[in-house]
DNA sequence: CTGAAAGCGCTTACAG
DNA sequence: CTGAAAGCGCTTACAG
């Protein structure tokens, strides 16, 4: 069945039923209504194939996730891909498996890219100025997750300010020796980079910004012993506490940067002793699940939520592709959540 | 760019350059290479909407699941992903977000989906007869994670074996009261049920055969005041735990049908006083990366291998779509790893 | 507001 | 083994 047999049932040529079909001016009300009656009626619905080689739509759009596997990604991916399946887009999944020579490929042929999907959600994916410039040209639609300084629509938290509270709660509990899990690539100082830093290097900075900030509100600075620099994930979480301990450091609470660090940082203080919350408090950030079953105190994000909107974010570009957009940046609240891990410094 | 631009660059046509770039037969070696190397050097992929339009494949495969949020889920997800990604498919992931009125969606409108698409992969989906029906009529290529007599290629387990593994292990340490987490609608008979059962069920049958098989090579029965349905995930487990000491059982050690239920059961545990393993052995199947996290024994199934597996199933299965296949389904191995949640009985 | 015609980029018979 | 031609089912200018 082709948009031909819908044609002839309503008496019309092709031409206006497309135009009918996809809602678009110059079609009077009687005719809209004899396409609408003989399309339901026969069930059509147009070729996707054929609608996109004739320069229409593709239907479809792509989500990019540095990896689909961890929670943070598999939660904002199913979010997003809920919202454009009721819009009506399919979503192709691309994951990058952390690896550069995949996210080259991928960009690196973003006209082949372009060709089979309308628009791309990039979930914090590290884009050098390179890429966000053949992302411009390409002309496909964008929007993203956990970005900044990005010329499209993004949604994200805002990282100085969790981690900031993370911290401060730390404080408000009477400790005053706060050692910290950064992110690698630990930045010690406020001062710019040369180069203009990715998203992964932005949220670092500003977490650690947060940490600093609560530090200095209370007449504290930050001291150089009780930063160590920690990967994302339960591993080297462990092995930063680890290092943190075999230091000598000596502080009464932790800041990880994430909640998995915290649960690495958890295991090697079990490991070597402590007793938590009695002699070391510790927080993340994240509301990771695990968090809740282990007790981890910590700032929740709201992830799905994150996917939501900027997919949300994107369907609406891909209505208005004519219209230009004000590109702006959406901030969604953190909150702090006391569990069993932090409590009053003795 | 276009198939055009390769003929140009090659010196054939564009017929030419379509076959061979398809690797179908009646092409010279020389036109190959000159075929190979005029792409390759353009960078140049076939637009899947002329392709499809013009009778050919999609170049696209459907990944469904019953939801992408899960640790099991996410992994497979990935891995199959990957493997199309390196056979040229694109992946199309489609979460069926734990609904029927996404399932019954999707599987209504399968023609719709086999306009986009050249195959399917299912990962544990649920199918009742007429949506196997649906399947083979839709000509599209299907494979598959987790399901049983499908008239496709499929991968999995041995359910009931790793359940006889886990059970095993605990009666080894001398353990003779055992309770079971069993996946809900528990299988206390092993009377085939009337309707052919979906693969959930049929899972769940067969742990809970294995379980029962185990027991009976050591002369000893199940004893229903130790059985206790349960979801998977870790809220259920801690229920279902709780609900056992509840009933005043007095199991010396429990098997969980899975890894997130067999953490709710330690959480359950722990609130009610219980040490493990001191007076009680937990163990479950999965092997979360968590487990290890928590110390946790249990029997791991290689779950991106799964995905990896089938999906190269279905890649084949789309390179020879002509001749016929003799659908199988393909065990990979589970192991035992014994952790900290296990020990002798006392 | 409506329709005839060209064309999107491929694949598929059909000749050669 | 190779190529010219038709056609897949739509959309997009362009007339009317």
């Amino acid at each position: 069945m082709t948009i031909q047999d819908v044609a002839v049932l309503s008496g019309l040529s092709i031409c206006t039923v497309s135009r009918a079909l996809r809602n678009l001016p110059n079609v009077s009300e009687k005719a809209q209504r004899q396409v609408a009656e003989a399309a339901s009626k026969l069930g059509f619905k147009a070729s996707a194939a054929a609608s996109r080689l004739a320069g229409g739509s593709t239907g479809s759009v792509a989500i990019i996730a540095p990896t689909a596997t961890t929670w943070f990604f598999s939660q904002a991916v199913e979010a997003a891909e809920e919202v454009f399946g009721d819009s009506g887009y399919d979503t192709m999944l691309i994951s990058l498996r952390n690896k550069k020579t995949v996210k080259q490929q991928v960009f690196g042929r973003l006209e082949s890219l372009a060709q089979r999907v309308d628009g791309v959600l990039l979930l914090n994916v590290d884009l050098d100025p390179s890429e966000v410039e053949a992302l411009e040209a390409s002309g496909l639609a964008v929007a993203s997750v956990g970005l900044r300084n990005v010329p499209w629509d993004n949604v994200g938290i805002d990282d100085e300010h969790a981690a900031w509270q993370a911290t401060s709660h730390l404080l408000e509990l009477g400790h005053r020796d706060l050692a910290v899990l950064t992110n690698t690539e630990p930045v010690l100082s406020d001062v710019a980079p040369a180069q203009p830093a990715g998203r992964g290097q932005q949220a670092t900075t500003a977490r650690f910004r947060g940490f600093s900030r609560a530090l200095d509100d209370h007449h504290l600075t930050v001291h150089p012993d009780l930063v160590v620099a920690c990967a994302p994930g339960i591993d080297d979480g462990r092995r930063a506490m680890t290092e943190l301990i075999a230091r000598g450091a000596k502080p009464t609470a932790v800041f990880a940067h994430c909640d998995e660090a915290a649960f690495g940082a958890l295991m090697a203080l079990r490991e070597h002793g402590f007793s938590v919350p009695k002699n070391m408090s510790v927080i993340g950030i994240d509301d990771h699940p695990m968090s809740w079953f282990l007790g981890l105190s910590t700032v929740a994000q709201p992830v799905a939520d994150q996917g939501a909107f900027a997919a949300n974010l994107l369907c609406e570009r891909l209505l208005n592709t004519d219209t230009p957009n004000q590109p702006a940046t959406h901030l969604l609240d953190t909150k702090l959540i006391e569990r069993k891990t932090t409590r009053h410094r003795r």
